[in-house]
DNA sequence: ATATTACTTTACAAAGC
DNA sequence: GCTTTAAAAAGTAATAT
């Protein structure tokens, strides 16, 4: 009896541990990824949920914790892209996706789409675009989502090629490379994703 | 407009069957030409077959999966081919064993585009999985036939998971309606 | 700048790790 | 869970020309 005893402790021990690991792990991944103290607290209860629903069998800590602050940032609207959210964390993209759509279909988190125009005022920011840019950027992804461009496309590089051809009209220009560098996409995705932009908005590129 | 159901196209058939023998896979890899064997890294030895195209695997325990075929006849047919094959090499194989179609994919064009974002929200979210910067597809699972579709912004979709080809005409009837009383069917 | 090749997702069986 | 096999959808990516 003793023996269970402290097997119990044991475990619960090491559960509180695993927890503060987990935590900690949020705590340092957001902090590379600069988000606010509301993110992590969201990502914290995210992470809790899955731990009370059992979702962590078979899956590693780090896995869940990445994907809890993957799903926060998104749900809070400052979406991180899984290519980032990997950069800060030793979990390869891969998984990190597949542990994210897991945790949110079983805690039923109804994750709405990622909006490209999410992305635009941190894009644009470490561009050192003006207002008028985003403005404009927002304007396209707006005016073409509507019209049915989006479905399918990557948000990333949905935003990334708005604010491409928004920085050409507002002749701010920056060029394809610096664009795709800051989304973390390639050139080619910023020129197939800008053409049927630019077509769409009935403008001549 | 046409009928959705009339661009239903099967474009992978997976079937198992077995000869009711167990197998010595490395002299079989021996004398069967053009059979992929390697131990380390699957126990399965892989035999294709050229007309009808298909790709059979065959373990140690006689048991076979074919894969490739684009319809239940070619099934039949590939494994004939398969069959005949062992027998060539003096392997008693049961006259005509079972095979069992455990899975159909298949393809089809619903004519229109489709606008995934308000899909997602008229489905429901808890309904779907709809990732797009994970993948291009969204994914609905069908409680009846039990298949699970991708859609995609073309309006094309492919439906696996039925055993029967019949599965993916219901699933197109069952889809093209949800999304017309839902006007999502531009 | 474009073309090719390859990988992402879904389902499924098999035997073994 | 993974390994292997096949095939489609469309987007993205890496590499070649």
């Amino acid at each position: 009896r003793l023996r269970k005893w402290q097997e119990r402790i044991r475990t619960k021990d090491a559960g509180e541990r695993n927890l503060q690991f987990a935590l900690s792990e949020i705590d340092r991944m957001a902090s590379a990824l600069g988000v606010p103290r509301s993110v992590r607290e969201v990502a914290s209860v995210i992470y809790r949920r899955a731990l009370k629903e059992d979702l962590i069998r078979g899956r590693s800590i780090e896995g869940v914790a990445t994907s809890a602050l993957y799903a926060a940032c998104r749900k809070e609207g400052i979406p991180r892209s899984l290519e980032e959210i990997s950069e800060v964390s030793r979990v390869e993209r891969k998984e990190i996706g597949r542990t994210y759509r897991y945790i949110s279909q079983e805690l039923g988190l109804e994750m709405k789409p990622v909006d490209p125009k999410k992305y635009v005022p941190r894009f644009c920011s470490e561009l050192e675009l003006s207002e008028e840019v985003q403005s404009k950027a927002n304007e396209i992804i707006e005016t073409t989502a509507e019209e049915g461009l989006l479905s399918g496309k990557s948000p990333t590089g949905y935003a990334a090629a708005a604010i491409y051809a928004a920085s050409l009209l507002c002749n701010e220009k920056k060029t394809q490379r610096e664009v795709a560098d800051v989304a973390q996409v390639t050139e080619v995705t910023i020129r197939n994703r800008y053409q049927e932009q630019i077509e769409a908005m009935g403008i001549h590129g | 407009m046409t009928d959705p159901k009339e661009t239903i196209n099967i474009e992978n058939v997976v079937a198992s069957t077995g000869i009711g023998q167990e197998l010595d896979l490395q002299s079989v890899a021996m004398d069967l030409e053009g059979a992929d064997y390697d131990p380390e890294q699957f126990p399965g030895l892989v035999y294709r077959t050229q007309d009808p195209k298909s790709a059979a695997l065959i373990f140690r325990s006689g048991k076979i999966v074919c894969t490739g075929a684009k319809s239940t006849d070619d099934v039949h047919e590939s494994l004939r081919i398969v069959f005949d094959k062992l027998r060539e090499l003096s392997i008693k194989v049961e006259d005509d064993p079972e095979i069992v179609v455990q899975n159909i994919v298949t393809s089809a064009d619903l004519g229109r585009q489709l606008n995934l974002n308000a899909i997602a929200i008229g489905l429901g979210l808890e309904n779907i999985e709809y990732e797009p910067e994970q993948f291009p597809g969204l994914v609905y699972r069908l409680d009846e036939p039990e298949v699970v579709a991708l859609l995609f912004g073309s309006g094309k979709l492919v439906i696996t998971g039925g055993k029967k080809p019949k599965d993916a005409e219901h699933a197109v009837d069952k889809i093209t309606s949800r999304l017309e009383e839902l006007g999502l069917l531009e």
